[in-house]
DNA sequence: ATGGCCTCCTGTATGC
DNA sequence: TGCATACAGGAGGCCA
């Protein structure tokens, strides 16, 4: 489900409620993440330490406590955070709860169980960071991610653009919904070679990617006050896809029925006559 | 180093 | 209707 603009749609939720309350306890169902949920060391170093801040680097959640300890969240495909009653009872796939001093639960619900959780001591907490995001490019929304950066990035580089933009190495936060619709935007075919591409081309790409993914924040926005309620059914996708999951639907811009495709293992959707 | 493929897991949609 | 199969928005690891 969450792509960055989700992830920081649900960081911004977050913020309206965490910082200033006091973790009191912790429960888990035992089920394994994409590793073990650290369920000894939250025991350890959570109960009375009160978070101060909500942070996010490419699509994880950093959490931070007064202590100094940080904790790690990714949601994988199909992750939720949100903020329950303490009396209502918990749903299936709900994987790890923490208790609040307002009576209320920040749940971590997961069907596919691909998210993650990590934590680490004040003192660990810069090592933490450091090995987690150690292979991770810029953010997409930092001014140093340009149409320069990418094009010098991409030299010699013979993979399809849209793998190439897809690489949390090269660049953090584009998922599959918005490697398609940036190269839409952008007018770039999405199995152009990376190392084929001209600066000026990559510097609108660049652009739309930042477009794309604003535009996506500030839709899912509007659902932040809804947030207590956010199991998700909510949805954060009033985003209007051009060409994301429209198989043979007319192109929003020349209206030629779109083509379908596979890259790198993932569903591809673009138009040929706007994008070469 | 590079690029392509595989894997973890469950739910839902599609086709026969 | 029932069953099998494909596919889903992530991302790290492996191998040629």
């Amino acid at each position: 489900m969450p792509e960055l603009p989700e992830v920081e749609v649900v960081r911004r939720g977050l913020l309206h409620h965490l910082p200033g309350r006091r973790i009191t306890g912790l429960a888990t169902d035992g089920k394994v993440l994409r590793e073990p949920v650290p369920e000894a060391a939250m025991k350890r170093l959570l109960p009375g330490t009160a978070i101060t801040d909500v942070t996010r680097r490419a699509k994880y959640l950093l959490i931070h406590l007064d202590s100094g300890a940080v904790m790690i969240i990714h949601l994988g495909m199909t992750g939720r955070l949100g903020l329950h009653d303490r009396n209502e009872p918990p749903a299936a796939h709900d994987h790890v709860c923490w208790s609040l001093d307002n009576g209320m639960e920040l749940r971590l619900n997961d069907t596919r169980r691909f998210g993650l959780v990590k934590m680490a001591a004040p003192d660990q907490a810069a090592t933490l960071e450091q090995t987690v995001f150690r292979t991770s490019g810029p953010e997409p929304l930092s001014p140093s991610f340009d149409g320069r950066y990418l094009h010098d990035t991409a030299r010699g580089r013979a993979l399809p653009v849209k793998s190439f933009i897809m690489d949390t190495r090269v660049v953090v936060g584009i998922g599959n919904i918005y490697a398609n619709e940036s190269l839409f935007s952008a007018g770039i075919r999405p199995n152009r070679k990376a190392g084929a591409i001209s600066l000026g081309r990559y510097e609108t790409l660049a652009e739309k990617i930042k477009t794309v993914l604003e535009r996506a924040i500030a839709c899912g926005g509007s659902t932040i006050s809804d947030f207590i309620s956010a199991s998700g059914e909510n949805g954060y996708f009033q985003v209007h896809f051009n060409v994301y999951g429209k198989r043979d639907k007319p192109c929003p811009r020349c209206n030629r029925l779109l083509s379908h495709g596979v890259i790198g293992g993932r569903a591809t959707f673009f138009c040929s006559k706007c994008q070469r």
